[in-house]
DNA sequence: TTAAGAATAT
DNA sequence: CATATTCTTA
């Protein structure tokens, strides 16, 4: 159907995000890092209420394999090599938490993966590999990985997607309802259309896409209570877009106690932001804002900046 | 419990 | 870099 493609090509750019609608209202909170270099031990969510059954089941004697800490960053060392480490930062007696530190997981919005999509369409399949995916995303904080491990379960979307397109009717998400795929299932790929050259290797594809719009990507990370309305809904209809706005500031613990910004990682939902200060190489967007978090200790939250290139 | 994202291995 | 598998966490 030749409507049809007009038809989703307008919805998509429709749905393309402002800016001012990723921009999220958060502000950063403490992260792992802090959290390390504070020497702050995991304030492990305490039991509100009395659990069903105490879990800790404590090994007796044998060796404390990986225990692992709720959010604290175990201190691998990955330099492991003969080489002594002469360069390590300049402190030896401390830790360097500016490497070998876990940042916070990537939520991957709609918008993000929009993105990605975009970015992917804009490339073309052969150069669409993470590293040139992420370069043209231009999210701040976005790494190879992220992207390399969101691509690859995209693949795997599209596969599924081949299958069914092939076989039952169109690409559409309501299609995979009625194609024995559960709609419930790839709640994200499913929520940015998919360009039909990716479902069809021997199309030539072209370059038609549009010029990406600045973004901002939230990357949040919040506990396992119901805070902040974060997450995505997962309409896989054509909603306009949530935006929601994440106060979760406004309301006061639950006690009415103050929490101190730095120790209270636990039960308060951080929503860190990676917005896109991206320098302005050959073809990428230069975004209009680029705001940069940088806490008290003038140590970066999130520190990648793209500047060296690969 | 499930699922998303990350880590790790091949 | 791609893919498979496993692990952690929301």
């Amino acid at each position: 159907m030749r409507e049809d493609d007009s038809n989703w090509f307008s919805k998509w750019e429709d749905e393309l995000p402002s800016p001012e609608e990723l921009m999220p209202l958060s502000q950063t909170l403490i992260t792992p890092d802090l959290a390390l270099a504070f020497n702050i031990p995991n304030p492990h969510q305490q039991p509100l209420h009395n659990h069903h059954h105490t879990p800790p089941p404590p090994p007796p004697q044998s060796a404390a394999l990986s225990s692992q800490p709720n959010s604290s960053a175990e201190f691998d060392s990955p330099e492991l090599s003969g080489a002594a480490g002469g360069g390590s930062g300049g402190a030896g007696g401390s830790d360097e938490p500016a490497r070998t530190i876990k940042r916070p997981r990537l939520v991957w919005t709609p918008q993000l993966h929009k993105r990605f999509v975009d970015a992917v369409a804009h490339l073309g399949i052969k150069n669409a590999v993470p590293k040139t995916i992420m370069q043209l995303m231009s999210v701040d904080g976005l790494t190879r990985e992220n992207v390399a491990s969101h691509l690859q379960k995209y693949r795997l979307y599209l596969k599924r997607m081949q299958g069914i397109s092939s076989n039952g009717g169109g690409n559409s998400p309501a299609a995979l309802s009625g194609s024995g795929m559960d709609a419930a299932t790839d709640h994200l790929f499913a929520s940015s259309p998919v360009p039909p050259h990716f479902l069809h290797p021997g199309r030539s594809n072209s370059e038609h896409f549009l010029p990406f719009v600045p973004v901002a990507a939230t990357m949040q990370q919040h506990h396992h209570h119901q805070m902040a309305v974060v997450p995505p809904p997962p309409h896989h209809h054509h909603h306009q877009q949530m935006q929601q706005q994440f106060r979760h500031f406004g309301s006061s613990p639950p006690n009415g106690q103050f929490e101190h910004p730095f120790i209270r990682q636990s039960q308060q939902a951080q929503v860190q932001r990676i917005g896109a200060p991206v320098r302005g190489s050959n073809g990428v967007v230069p975004p209009p804002y680029a705001d940069d978090l940088e806490p008290a200790n003038g140590r970066k939250v999130l520190t990648l900046f793209p500047t060296g290139d690969d």
